[in-house]
Order: C-alpha cells, then sequence, then structure tokens
RNA sequence: GCUCGGGUGGUGGAAUAGGUAGACACGCAGGACUUAAAAUCCUGUAGGCAGUAAUGCCUGUACGGGUUCGAUUCCCGUCCCGAGCACCA
C-alpha cells in the first residue's frame, strides 16, 4: 500500500476532532505545562506564511511533553480587534465582525490542515463581549487604583482618598502626574470636581493631557511602538505630535519592576536587551539652577548623567515645548521665539528625524547662573532637547557631549575641557574616563570617582538630588476608532465615571459609517444611543495591545462568567511555560503584557509576577523569489546561465510554476496572455531561473501557500520540512527546493512497515546493531527537542532510517518506539501506523520511550603507552584498531602523547591518525 | 553613532566545557530498472596535486595576528551582512 497522505491526514483530523483528544483538564495528579503560540491577527489573507513556523515548534513541543508524562495546555485564539477590517468596512460598508468571523473561519480551516494539537474548547477571541468583558474589567481595577512608590504596588484609590481626608498628600508617595501640595482641609473643601481631577492624576488608568503620535490618514493617535521612524505602522502614513486629552495606563509606575524581572525570564538576550532599551534607565541628578529673565527670579530643574561635567557647563537648553520657555523668554527675544517654535511644530515627527544633526535654536533672553562656577549662562531653546525627557531641560556641556559640541560651535558658545590632556579641537570627548580638570574640587580625580563625589556635593549644597529616570512613558490607550473595546467610562457632569463591573461588558454599538463624525468625534458618537445611565458615554475605543495583554490567562478558564480566571485555574496553570512568536512585539505587547499582569498580581488576581517563563522567537520567514530573463526588445527568455550572453531584462515570475529553480515552461506560457508565444533559449534542455531573497509580497510572486504544500506533500512533510529548514530562531527564506528530501524520509519509513503491500512487523528480538540505532535516536531526539533544536533531530530521523534500511528492519521492538519519537513530528502518519500496530488510543496518549545507555557505548579496549620504557598512561582505542594502526598512531602523536605526559589524563580516545577525545 | 547577533562546499545547514570540519538533505554527475517518463534503488560529489588504480599528499570554516601538542570553536585587530535603538542629557 503507498503512503495515502491526502486520505490518512483527513482520516486523523476528524478523528481528533470527533474525540476531543488534545482537550485538557485541571488535574492535580500530573505537572502542567502550558505551551502558548502568538494568536494571530486574522487577517484577509489567510494564514501567514511566517505563522506556520512557530506554531509548528510549539506543537511539536506539546506533543513531546504530553508524551513525557505532563498535562499541556496548548490553546490557541484570536487577537480580533484590529485596523484592517475596519478600513475595509469603511470601504465597503460590510461590518468589521462580519469580515473578521470570515477571516477567522478560513484560518480556522488552514490551521486545522496542519494538524495541531490545540484544545479548541478553550479558544478566545478579543472582539468576543464575553471576552472583552474582562478587558474593560481590568480597565476599571486600573482606573481604581493607584501606584504606592513606598509599597511599591498598587493600592485601591479608596484608601488614598482615606489618606487625603486625615492629612492631605503631603506624605504620599506615588507615581502620578504633576500635582500641588494639599492638606486635609484644602482636600475636603474641594469641589467633587476638583477632587476628581485631582484623583485622576494618581489612578494607574487615567485621562491626562499629553503629547500624542497623531496619524491624519488614519484618523487616530497611535503609541510609541506603533510608530517607526515617523510613520505608523500599519499602512505607512505620516504621523505628528499634538497635545490631547488622552486614556493612558501609568506603565512607566512599574518601569523599575519590569526591568529587574528581566533577569530572572529565560528570553533570548537580544530580547532582553531590546526591553531593557526601551525601558532606559538612566541613574544620576536632578540639579536646581537659578534663572532670571531680567524680572524675575525662578529655579530651573534640569536632569544629567554627568554632575562631574558641572564646571563645564557654558549653556542651558530648553525643549520648545517645556512650560519653561513662556516664562523665561524676554520681550526682547519673543518674536525670534515664537518664530522658533511655530515652525518647529509645524514639523511631523518624520520631518523632524530627518533633520537630526542639523544645529537650530533661539536664544530666551534669561541667564542663567552655574552655582559652582558663577558664571552666568544663557538660556537657549533647541529642538534638539526633548520634552518629554527628564524635565525637559538640559545644562550643556559642549567639551563632553557631542550635541552640545556642534550646538556650541554653531553659536559660537564657550567650551571647557574637564578631561586633563583631551583633545576637543574637531570633537567633543564623550566617553566616561580620564582624569578631571578645570573643576574645583573635583581636579585629579577620575570620571568615575567624580561622578558620585559631584552629587554629594549638590546633595550637601542643597542644589538638587540624586534621581533615577527612566525613558518607558505611559502607554496612550484611546483609539479614536470604532473596531475595538469601548471604554466602560461615561461622563457624569464632566467627571469620568466607572460603569458599575456587574453591567459590564459595555457592548460595542452599531453605527451607520465606520467614520468619524463631522465635528472630528470619533465614530461611537454615531452611535444612536451611546449613554449611561443617562450620560453620554467615552467615544474612543481600546487599542489593539489592550485584548492581547491578558488572554493567556483567559485559556486557563475560558468559560468563566465570573472572574477573568479563577483562583483554583490559576494556581493550577500559573504561567506561560513556554511562548513562541515573532521579534515584532518585544517593545509593544510583551511590555504591556508583563505590565498589565504584575498590576493584576499586585491585586491578587495572579499568582505569577511574570507572564511568560520561556520565550522563543521564530525567525522571520522571508520570500525566495524567481527570475527569468526576457530579451530587451523580444519576447524570447533565456536562461540564468546563458543570461550574460544577451541584453536581459530582470522579471519576477511565479514561485509556484518554478520547481527547484527550473521553470514550467507550460504554466509559464499560461501564467499571464502576454507570454503565451514567448519563445525560450534553454540550458541542457531546461529553463533555469535565477533567485533572490526578498520581502514577502504578493508584488513579486513569492508567496507561497501552506495549504498548497499540504495538499500536494501533505501536513506531515511540511511540518518536518519547516523545521528541516534550518534553525528555528533564525531569519531565513521560504524556500521549497528540498522538501522532496523529507518526503522522501516519510515514504521510505512508511515503507518499513509495509512488504509487498501487507502491513507486516516482526516480533522477532532486535539485534544489538538495531537496538544501538533506536537508543542514539531517542537520546537525540530527546535532547534536540529540549534544546529547540529540531532541524538536527529531523537530520536523526534520517540516519536512523538509513540504518534500519540496511538490514531491512521490521522489527516491533524497534519500529513501535520509532512511532511514538515521530509523533510530535509527523502526528498524522504515525498515528495510522500506531493504529495499525494493533493500538486503539491516539499515539499521543503513549509514552516517550527511555533512553538506555547501555546499547549505544563504543566497543573500546584500553593500551598502554610508555617512553623511556616507563609507563605513562593508557589510551582507550577503538576495538576495531590493528596493532600497526596502533603503532602509527603513537608515531604520528608524539608531540601530543609527551604533553599528555604528566597531566592527568582519565581518558584518551583515538580514531585512526588522530586524537579525537581527550578526558582529564 | 550605540547595542546585540552572524560570516563554514553549487545550496539549506551539521559539528563549539578546543580534539576525525562539511553530518543530514537539496542540487549535480554516473549507473540499475523501464519502450519511455515518473517513481524507486545504487555510486560519486570542498578545492588542488600525484597515480592506471586502490590510494597518498597539500590547502581549506570572511581576512590578519595571538594563545595551544591541537583552533570553525578562545583572545586581539580589520572587513562584510542582518536585527534593534537612535538627538534619552
Amino acid at each position: 500500500m503507498e503512503y495515502n497522505f491526502l486520505e490518512i491526514e483527513k482520516k486523523w483530523q476528524s478523528y481528533w476532532a470527533k474525540n476531543q483528544t488534545f482537550k485538557v483538564e485541571t488535574d492535580n495528579s500530573k505537572p502542567k505545562y502550558y505551551v502558548l503560540d502568538m494568536f494571530p491577527y486574522p487577517s484577509g489573507a489567510g494564514l501567514h506564511v511566517g505563522h506556520p513556523l512557530g506554531y509548528i515548534a510549539s506543537d511539536i513541543y506539546s506533543r513531546y511533553k504530553t508524551l513525557k508524562g505532563f498535562n499541556v495546555l496548548h490553546p490557541m485564539g484570536y487577537d480580533a480587534f484590529g485596523l484592517p477590517a475596519e478600513q475595509y468596512a469603511i470601504q465597503t460598508g460590510t461590518h468589521p465582525a462580519a469580515t473578521t468571523n470570515k477571516n477567522i473561519e478560513r484560518y480556522r480551516e488552514q490551521l486545522d490542515s496542519i494538524g495541531f494539537s490545540y484544545d479548541w474548547s478553550r479558544e478566545v477571541r478579543t472582539c468576543d463581549p464575553e471576552y472583552y468583558k474582562w478587558t474593560q474589567w481590568a480597565f476599571l481595577k486600573m482606573f481604581s487604583h493607584w501606584y504606592n512608590n513606598e509599597t511599591q504596588k498598587a493600592e485601591s484609590i479608596d484608601s488614598l482618598v482615606k489618606i487625603f481626608e486625615k492629612e492631605g498628600n503631603t506624605n504620599v508617595n506615588a507615581a502620578c502626574g504633576t500635582v500641588e501640595i494639599f492638606s486635609a482641609q484644602e482636600w475636603n473643601s474641594m469641589s467633587k470636581k476638583q477632587q476628581a481631577n485631582s484623583l485622576m492624576e494618581y489612578r494607574i488608568a487615567y485621562l491626562g493631557e499629553t503629547s500624542v503620535n497623531w496619524c491624519a490618514a488614519l484618523g487616530t493617535v497611535l503609541a510609541n511602538d506603533e510608530v517607526k521612524e515617523g510613520l505608523s505602522i500599519r499602512g505607512g502614513h505620516p504621523v505628528e505630535q499634538r497635545k490631547m486629552n488622552q486614556w493612558q495606563l501609568r506603565v512607566s509606575a512599574y518601569a523599575q519592576r519590569l526591568l529587574d524581572d528581566l533577569d530572572e525570564l529565560e528570553w533570548s538576550d537580544s530580547l532582553k536587551e531590546m526591553q531593557r532599551n526601551w525601558i532606559g534607565r538612566s541613574q544620576g541628578a536632578q540639579m536646581l539652577f537659578k534663572v532670571s529673565n531680567g524680572k524675575e527670579e525662578f529655579n530651573l530643574d534640569i536632569f544629567t548623567t554627568r554632575a562631574d561635567t558641572i564646571f563645564g557647563a557654558t549653556f542651558m537648553v530648553l525643549a520648545p515645548e517645556s512650560e519653561w520657555v513662556e516664562k523665561l523668554t524676554t520681550s526682547e527675544q519673543q518674536e525670534a521665539v515664537q518664530e522658533y517654535i511655530q515652525n518647529a511644530k509645524r514639523k511631523t515627527e518624520r520631518e523632524r528625524m530627518m533633520e537630526t544633526r542639523k544645529v537650530s535654536g533661539v536664544f530666551s533672553g534669561s541667564y542663567a547662573v552655574n552655582p559652582f562656577t558663577q558664571e552666568k549662562m544663557p538660556v537657549w531653546i533647541a529642538e534638539y532637547v526633548l520634552a518629554g525627557y527628564g524635565t525637559g531641560a538640559i545644562m550643556a556641556v559642549p567639551a563632553h557631549d557631542s550635541r552640545d559640541y556642534l550646538f556650541a560651535k554653531h553659536f559660537n558658545l564657550p567650551i571647557i575641557p574637564l578631561i586633563e590632556g583631551c583633545d576637543i579641537s574637531q570633537e567633543s570627548f564623550d566617553a566616561k574616563e580620564g582624569i578631571m580638570c578645570n573643576s574645583g574640587f573635583l581636579n585629579g580625580l577620575s570620571v568615575e570617582q567624580a561622578i558620585p563625589a559631584a552629587i554629594d556635593q549638590v546633595e550637601k549644597r542643597e542644589l538638587g538630588k540624586r534621581r533615577v529616570n527612566f525613558r518607558l512613558r505611559d502607554a496612550i490607550f484611546s483609539r479614536q476608532r470604532y473596531w475595538g473595546e469601548p471604554f466602560p467610562i461615561y461622563y457624569k457632569e464632566g467627571i469620568a465615571t466607572p460603569v458599575e463591573s456587574k453591567e459590564l461588558p459595555i457592548e460595542l454599538p452599531e453605527v451607520d459609517k465606520y467614520l468619524p463624525t463631522e465635528s472630528g468625534e470619533p465614530p461611537l458618537a454615531r452611535a444612536k444611543k451611546w449613554t449611561h445611565n443617562g450620560y453620554p458615554l467615552e467615544t474612543s475605543t481600546m487599542p489593539g495591545f489592550a485584548g492581547s495583554s491578558a488572554y493567556y490567562l483567559r485559556y486557563m478558564d475560558p468559560n468563566n462568567p465570573n472572574a477573568l480566571v479563577s483562583k483554583e485555574a490559576n494556581s493550577y496553570w500559573r504561567n506561560v511555560d513556554l511562548y513562541i512568536g515573532g521579534t515584532e512585539h518585544a517593545t509593544g505587547h510583551l511590555i504591556y503584557s508583563r505590565f498589565w499582569n504584575k498590576f493584576l498580581y499586585d491585586l491578587g488576581y495572579v499568582c505569577e509576577k511574570e507572564p511568560f517563563k520561556k520565550l522563543i522567537n521564530q525567525g522571520m520567514i522571508q520570500g525566495r523569489s524567481n527570475f527569468v530573463y526576457r530579451v530587451k526588445g523580444t519576447n524570447k527568455f533565456v536562461s540564468y546561465g546563458l543570461k550574460n550572453n544577451y541584453h536581459t531584462t530582470e522579471i519576477h515570475v511565479d514561485v509556484n510554476i518554478v520547481h527547484n529553480d527550473k521553470l514550467n515552461i507550460e504554466s509559464f506560457k499560461k501564467w499571464m496572455p502576454e507570454y503565451s508565444s514567448a519563445e525560450f533559449i534553454l540550458e541542457n534542455g531546461e529553463y533555469i531561473c535565477g533567485w533572490a531573497v526578498e520581502k514577502m509580497s504578493k508584488s513579486m510572486f513569492n508567496v507561497v501557500n501552506p495549504d498548497l504544500i499540504c495538499k500536494s506533500y501533505g501536513a506531515d512533510t511540511l511540518r518536518m520540512y519547516e523545521m528541516f529548514l534550518g534553525p528555528l530562531e533564525q531569519s531565513k527564506p521560504w524556500d521549497t527546493n528540498g522538501i522532496d528530501g523529507v518526503h522522501r524520509f516519510l515514504k521510505r519509513f512508511w515503507k518499513l512497515f509495509y512488504k509487498e503491500s501487507e502491513f507486516s512487523v516482526s516480533e522477532e528480538k532486535a539485534t544489538a546493531n538495531e537496538l544501538k540505532t533506536l537508543h542514539k535516536l531517542i537520546k537525540k531526539v530527546e535532547t534536540d527537542i529540549e534544546n529547540f533544536s529540531f532541524n538536527t533531530s529531523v537530520s536523526a530521523f534520517m540516519i536512523a532510517l538509513n540504518e534500519l534500511y540496511e538490514t531491512s528492519c521490521n522489527k516491533r521492538e524497534i519500529l513501535e518506539p520509532m512511532v511514538i519519537l515521530l509523533s510530535p513530528f509527523a502526528p498524522h502518519i504515525a498515528e495510522e501506523l500506531w493504529n495499525n500496530l494493533g493500538h486503539n488510543t491516539s499515539v499521543s496518549k503513549a509514552f516517550f520511550p527511555k533512553y538506555i545507555h547501555e546499547y549505544t557505548i563504543e566497543d573500546s579496549f584500553e593500551y598502554p603507552v610508555s617512553f623511556n620504557g616507563k609507563l605513562r598512561y593508557k589510551l582507550t582505542l577503538s576495538n576495531s584498531l590493528s596493532k600497526g594502526e596502533i603503532e602509527s598512531v603513537i608515531r604520528e602523536n608524539e608531540n601530543t602523547l609527551r604533553y599528555l605526559n604528566g597531566a592527568s589524563i582519565k581518558k584518551v580516545i583515538v580514531v585512526p591518525k588522530k586524537i579525537i577525545n581527550i578526558v582529564c
């Protein structure tokens, strides 16, 4: 019987569905293991080819863990809110829910055809009201909590109100916005609205004015991780900075914990590094400088990491958006400053970035005093200082900061070197090394010593204090969009008021159009009745990352109507043991989820402080394009190897009509009408195509659909081939050359079980060599899977098969364990063979075979080696060496052996000519 | 500019507590079966030199040095590729 993969795969896929083979329940008798894929956004294009790579890896791992006796949670769902469905709705009027459901159906079909072992009874969709109820619930919790820096955790806002009533806010150390100090008396005499405004500054989910990335083309604000190089990630539209009143999440309160807890995660170094960068902790000092605009005096505060360079500070710089600009601009400079700021405002973020290194600035008219040198320092305004970082103002030390240096050179400001022997004639000396000079009491100290010494002095003189600054900003949480979670907030007499949690979910209303209103309000403002208790509801919706921030918790207890996740389910499944997905979420989803989880941890709803213990990033899949070469001005195509003899134009050709870089000429003629009469110049009777690695895209005709491969080779081949392609974490082109090799392996494996088209296995005892083959394989597959080195374990199967073919071994003792080993990789064929071997339960219920060391030890013997008649040590030699060979080994390796003489050598393994292993 | 990865045959890639470099697979070449093709099976395949041959020798893991009996692996320098961050004071 032939290996009929289509029939076998269909048969077992429906068997698994019918028997709910992969359904899991909490089971305290077994250890748990939680394997999670980053759930996909169901786009109209169907499953992206990069997706299966990670999914297959996670499926192999979870099937392996199941065989190892773990109770494995391996769920799947959909990140279903998102821009594409909404934009399609704007164009066509189709409800985004309809588009989304249709796409989900297609995704499900594709996923099913690859044979994944998901427990579909746990599916979640972020756009399902039963799910987003819990997104809204978490938001309300954040609204009703504040972050206490003393206890380093979130606490109830009611407790804060009690403190305010008793003693005001003087003793409260909270992560908060800018607040005036008030006493208990002042608090109690405030109006309701004033109190609400004050509390808003403390809430973890808060409404506040902030500079946002506004994307006019999309009509919405975007988070920092949704913008790249001044363009929106979705669509590539220009983004500008705008001040707007937006919902935000106080992620910055958790910056230190997000940073510290990275250490205990098993994530790749590069990913942790990216997060550290994004969090951007820097240690330094906040310092006060006396400034005067000629009429009034102020204390301007700045942040610096180089307090040691204070003696070289010759001017100050403010960000154009800084609130100090107004106070410090003198009347003479008013006009110039106005013009500069208007100019800066008009520029988009992108333009600002393009102009990096182009020096611009304007003098404010005010002067500060250097507290150590008493020198007068002009206060400037320049774009290179950012409003959002530190205090939006700096002391400029041109000798030791390249940006200050360029600025000083351009505007002819004084530059004072502070490091002995440094050359600052061409550029600044930024390195934190050397011996201080021109620096009063710091002279003679190294930079390393000078930094703390300077801060000590600053603190002593009450000019400032130590401070840690983070780059991580609060997450902007409002989107002026339709297709997202509505906020459970309504406005009662102008006060943002939470909806009672028992009234959740606040469901997305129907609207006549998915566009903003004429007055520029978000689409939800079009809804007929968008009120709660008679008051207007918030019209923004939540961003994409809202729904994906806690979905891994919902999988633990997906149908619970009373809680996001029950205590029992959470304390059994705890957190994700293995998370697989792309790096593109490094600074978005993976930060927000960690924040969300820590918040829920503070409140006692979850028992682990980190959501994802181990994380693997599967590499990006690029496209591998093929080219044909048209001779210029003709309809003749010349084969790759001969193209240099002609003037040719390179043309992309659909990779689906090319096999192993050979063009299928008939398909090519039919591909496009203009090629129907094409002529070809062949080499050796074939047309060879050129190729290149490019981005996978329709326009380059290099998109390969996984369904197609399932149809022509089978899912098992697809699964094994994708793993065989190379290391999981490495980016690589999607290249189907070579898929035949893996397919051939499966066919050959199948044939071991079939003699003359009859299924037949022998009950005979296995030979020593056969056992050795099996146990080498068990060991290899086990360690490879544990190390996520799936490509080498596929190779190991091939090697084992080649060895078994030598004796056409069809013994049950060998083949039955091999079927189990193969089942994570190629589950359908394994299931069929397992069934034929006489088992009536799924192979996934079997146990991973045990590796027995004795079967794989090499035969060897010890050989004494002596120099000058004195026995030095024994060589362990392979049994197959003859006496002559041993002597020649000793001769050849005399140098090595003399070196070994005297060392405490336990074992030396030698093969003809070479020493291959020395065990000390 | 800074940070982190990575450079191995015609191709994808194996092998690093330093120990037979190129496993496995693709491709290619030759052969068997076949009227033929497909499928299948067998043999060869880093490069160079010598030999009728079995075989032997030399050179080879981006480049240049170093440590070592021994380096693809460790150290220093250079070049190239990829990813991320980017006026963060």
